[in-house]
DNA sequence: GATATATAGTTGAGGTTTATAACTATTTGG
DNA sequence: CCAAATAGTTATAAACCTCAACTATATATC
């Protein structure tokens, strides 16, 4: 489509020679948005290459270390930890579950909440892929410093619990 | 289901008096992939409250915001600055066109190629926006100080373009 | 202790994204 | 003029998220 001549809504500008190679120095560059989503895209491509073997997806491995930390906990609270919404940790604990590495117990006390608990296998294999994911997070973030990269997790902890005052 | 006593693959832990409130001093804190993630959700969340009004979606407003610094711009180079696929720039560019905001323009030169341009009404929307979107992004992080603020979006730069040293 | 309300978990439908591959039109090089 | 490459488009399917409804159990109220 050509600009017709009534329509004047496009600005005056080269309609020929116009074309750019990779763009940088825009506004854009300063939205965290933006940097945050570029930056998460690159870290978990690492973390999936890592995790690629063992068929483990990032809320997967969230949950498993969840879990090992504390054992027993009931769906409701990892969702809460996890920010994620109840109908997700069905899933997840239903995965983790089918694959021998998590169980539900249900309550005694309150019959209603399921504990959940790592089996053997599973406490194996968070202890492997917690591994992983450390040698992964370099990986990425090879263009870091140590020091940068926990002042990194103290900005980006700042921002998403600004509460606990994360230094 | 019970811990039955033949299955021995759970570790022995409190089944009764496990339950937990938000949790945090995990391993999971550490990792940059959760960290990028809890802070992306906080960020684009306060982004979509600020374009609500306009109906705008963050690759809408990133769209707008390259084009608005490269006239003229292809597609091809639109998917390879934004990261993104050609099948989604498609989607990207009609939905822009359909509401006025942008248009293509056959490039004479070659014609497979299509240059992209703002609209006045885009022009004039996307000044807003960017106004609009500074300010959510100072809303998101409010913990942060200004000088902070900037030492993260240096990080995060150095993460997914680890070549051109932003700082 | 019967009834109402709340909570834990689950299920399922609907809508959105995302990735992939195939297709058209056009250009470029032999 | 033919073969291969490129820009854009379309279609399809897979994954995901959200939301609302549902079951089972617990707690509160009368």
């Amino acid at each position: 489509m050509q600009p017709s001549d009534n329509d004047t809504s496009i600005r005056q500008a080269s309609l020929e020679e116009v074309d750019t190679g990779p763009v940088d120095g825009l506004i854009l560059e300063e939205r965290l948005g933006y940097a945050l989503r570029r930056a998460q895209l690159k870290v978990f491509k690492h973390f999936d290459d890592a995790m690629r073997e063992h068929d483990i997806r990032p809320a997967q491995f969230s949950s498993l270390v969840v879990i090992e930390g504390y054992p027993g906990v009931t769906q409701s609270s990892l969702a809460q930890t996890l920010a994620i919404d109840p109908p997700r940790v069905v899933n997840l604990v239903n995965s983790l579950e089918e694959r021998g590495l998590a169980m539900r117990v249900r309550c005694k006390r309150d019959r209603r909440s399921h504990g959940i608990f790592l089996t053997k296998q599973g406490e194996a294999l968070v202890d492997k892929l917690k591994e992983l994911s450390r040698q992964s997070d370099l990986a990425a973030t090879q263009a870091l410093s140590e020091i940068e990269r926990r002042q990194l997790l103290m900005l980006l902890r700042k921002i998403y619990a600004p509460a606990d005052n994360a230094d």
